[in-house]
DNA sequence: TGTACATCAGTGAACGCGCGTTCACTGATGTAC
DNA sequence: TGTACATCAGTGAACGCGCGTTCACTGATGTAC
């Protein structure tokens, strides 16, 4: 039986924290080993290095919300309802995790490599195919489903970023009906 | 009479260049070095570190793109003309320089410690001011002008973002009708 | 239950490399007379 | 116009520090008998 490692759990928290305060490159290994009251060592029991730390934490993160996401767009009931839902998924997430969102969100132009995500749980993926779904489905109105889907991802991505540098406040989840009707306004001319 | 400085420019066209592909923080000053083909000491005569040239050449993109939203934004016309004209602004400098436009898209979450970019060239800042003033007047119709600005930019930042990372192609500026649609929709509901 | 041993998360001082920065030097251009 | 000197962008080898990584060690917990 495996011993509960106890200090793994307080080093992902503290590297989540400070990544999403800084940015991946600005959080050195001893801050995170300061943040998490343990040793430079710890870390590398768990990781093969930084660039790893970063990437899974990012990679778990994503996949995290990208499968409830799909669970919803995925899910039953019509196309305009699952965009409600949807939307409220991802706030719920941010009210929920406004620490690991903002990680997310600030950082996820820092792999210049790329970090794959399995398209099944990416939500960019997700929302993408569910933009061209319901245009097939003649639920939605384009010519240009990638295009409209990046629209309802600046139109939800936006505000919360905003929150997430401290330029707006609140909580989104109160925000989220309004960002709905306009995401529905895009999908539907 | 100051002598031209021949290699100053090559330096700030391959930072900005290196920095939009791979992120401030994965450039080293050998790399500019070579792709500017000059010494690496030469970036030491018009700046005083790697920081300095970062956030110098930010800021100094932000601004002059500012200062042309400015112009268009607080200029004549109806606020209807204004938003439509804004929009163009956005996607004719993005077609014009878009190796400048990702770099400013890309790493605007780098600086930790916060850029000060002057508010009456601050895209972001403008853009504020500009709804709250649609607003007031009773052209746009809403009860949180910060929380709608932050929607409009998402819907033209992101599909700007997604050309820059090379999910989108095609030029922007043939979108622009459609988002000035769409942030038109956002602010009159 | 007690003893001996194995495992492995976690320690933290030491290391060493990569990268930003320095600095004595060069040489092209501008200025004084 | 020619000569002497000043200026300063640019050079590139050398430096040194910060930071990621290593590794011999510890000690708590699990297992065998």
């Amino acid at each position: 039986m495996a011993r509960p490692t106890v200090k793994l759990d307080d080093i992902e928290r503290a590297a989540i924290k400070l990544f999403a305060s800084r940015g991946i490159g600005h959080v050195t290994i001893k801050d995170i080993a300061r943040e998490a009251q343990c040793a430079e060592g710890a870390l590398y029991c768990h990781y093969t290095g930084k660039d790893d730390l970063a990437s899974t934490l990012f990679i778990r993160e994503v996949s995290k919300f990208g499968s409830r996401l799909k669970t919803v767009l995925c899910g039953p009931g019509s196309f305009d309802d699952r965009v409600r839902r949807g939307v409220g998924t991802f706030y719920a997430y941010f009210d929920d995790d406004p620490v690991a969102f903002s990680f997310v969100l600030l950082s996820q132009h820092n792999f210049p490599d790329g970090v794959d995500v399995d398209p099944e749980v990416n939500p960019v993926s997700l929302l993408i195919r569910f933009v061209e779904e319901g245009t097939k489905a003649g639920a939605f109105v384009t010519a240009d489903p990638l295009f409209k889907a990046s629209m309802v991802l600046g139109l939800v991505l936006q505000p919360a970023t905003m929150m997430a540098t401290g330029r707006l406040d609140g909580s989104m989840e109160q925000r989220a009906d309004e960002v709905t009707k306009a995401c529905l306004g895009v999908l539907h001319s």
